[in-house]
RNA sequence: CGGGGUGUAGCGUAAUUGGUUAUCGCGCACGCUUCGGGUGCGUGAGAUUCCGGGUUCGAGUCCCGGCACCCCGACCA
């Protein structure tokens, strides 16, 4: 991608008012543009940087037999009645509106009431189970108070994911199964999660929230630096100071963190209301036992930046940047030009994702300031000082070193 | 929803007790300059001072009402 062709422009100065890193460093990046408070559009480095954690997202959920489906936004009164969260706590987090002939609708905030029924429809035996259904969709919740860039907003990306399953065992293993995903998915995207004990709320006693320690979290946890106990400070019963209760050898720290995913086992929660049943082998019905398993990919995108960033600007991890190397060409001269775009066809060839700063009219300072700005971990630098070689430094240190184009292929690629 | 803060050009801002044609910087356009850390100089374009009402000879400035954004709290599957 030629960043002369590139639609945004990074910002000098950050947005007034806004205090938050993650809004700083992503509207100063040119990543996002706020349009209201919590609505975000993503503009073209930044769509990158959140298809890539989706797909992330996707792969895993894929590992773990998750099928991936699509369902609607735009959901029918009665199929909330049902369940009775049109009301409570509909009313305080659901947009509901009238369509024509005052015929009423909600905007999704998550989809039990849509899936479990779509379930029914299609299982009917011991024989259609177990069934892992994911989507990947925005989610609209009318939070009393959006805030803090990407980390809340009133219009999200939010992964669910929901099993049905014969009885409380199979659910119990496969809950294990996307813990596990659950932890590959944040370490793929280089946070560090802590599987956090938690209150279920509204859905259930048994559930667990990934939460990463950042001062900007929203949560209170209270974790063990040791073994990674952690539990949420809304139902816990362990205190800072205090021995782990796990691995009794550390203390109890205090944290502030956010919560990037979480996961519960719904039993027959939804299952019932809905008469979600299947028959057994000796022709019994039963109620179909169901988990739900959450990922926020714009939440993590924006907690990736609280974590990973310095002065200058983002530090994206390899596996969600929004291009691998960010290629920069210093000087106009023709002999400059020419090699730049040697470099910049080779990676093509190679399939190296490359944003090649091409800018005619920007300075070297500014083009060095932007690069650190949008923080591609791989920077190359074409210029008079760098003769036959090409400068090659990652975000993350201080130091560059010279290197053929053959070489540098190799080093990027590892 | 309670408390606090802020609304002036695309962005960041200045404007005396209410007083001329609303300031400066960034960005943008043009010219020169410069070319390894936001280079320097010049010229130019760009504004319903958040919206509505009021007071006044005169309102960005004062008063009333509303809206929006940010922060704290309440809330948060």
């Amino acid at each position: 991608m030629l960043q002369s062709k590139l639609f945004g422009k990074t910002l000098k100065e950050p947005p007034k008012d806004e205090v938050s890193i993650n809004a700083i460093f992503l509207t100063r990046g040119g990543f996002v543009d706020k349009l209201t408070a919590g609505v975000y559009t993503y503009l073209p480095l930044g769509l990158r940087v959140l298809n890539k954690v989706k797909q992330i997202v996707r792969e895993e959920m894929d590992a773990i037999s998750g099928q991936e489906i699509l369902m609607p936004a735009i959901q029918p009164k009665e199929i909330w009645q049902t369940t009775g969260r049109w009301t409570d706590p509909g009313k305080e987090v659901m947009f509901q509106f009238k369509g024509r002939s005052d015929k009423e609708f909600g905007l999704g905030w998550t989809h039990e009431e849509v899936v479990t029924p779509l379930v029914k429809k299609f299982v009917s035996s011991y024989k259609d189970l177990p069934v892992y259904l994911y989507q990947i969709q925005d989610k609209f919740r009318s939070e009393p108070r959006a805030k803090s860039g990407l980390m809340r907003g009133i219009e999200f990306s939010m992964k669910d994911l929901y099993s049905f399953h014969r009885d409380e065992k199979d659910l119990a293993a496969y809950y294990e199964q996307a813990l596990a995903a659950y932890q590959k998915v944040f370490s793929r995207c280089g946070l560090d999660a802590l599987i956090t004990e938690a209150s279920g709320g509204s859905f259930s006693k048994y559930s667990h929230e990934f939460q990463v320690l950042t001062n900007y979290g929203e949560d209170t946890i209270f974790y063990c630096p040791n073994c990674g106990y952690a539990q949420n400070k809304e139902i816990t019963e362990i205190k800072a100071g205090h021995k782990c209760p796990k691995c009794q050898t550390e203390k109890i720290k205090e944290g502030k963190a956010i919560e990037v995913g979480n996961i519960f086992q719904l039993k027959t929660k939804y299952s019932e209301p809905f008469k979600l049943e299947y028959v057994d082998e000796n022709g019994k019905r039963k109620p179909v036992i169901m988990g739900c398993y959450g990922i926020g990919p714009s939440r993590v995108m924006g907690a990736v930046v609280e974590i990973f960033h310095d002065d200058k600007g983002i530090v994206w991890p390899e596996s969600i940047a929004p291009f691998k190397v960010h290629l920069l060409q210093i000087g106009q001269d023709e002999a400059i030009e020419k090699k730049a775009q040697v470099v910049y066809n080779e990676l093509l060839k190679q399939k190296i994702e490359v944003l090649f700063d091409d800018r005619p009219d920007a300075t070297a300072g500014q083009k060095f300031a932007d690069a650190d700005l949008i923080g591609i971990p791989n920077r190359l630098v074409v210029s008079a000082k760098t003769g036959d070689k090409i400068e090659f430094k990652k975000r993350s240190e201080k130091e560059s070193v010279l290197v053929s184009l053959a070489e540098l292929v190799r080093k990027i690629e590892n």
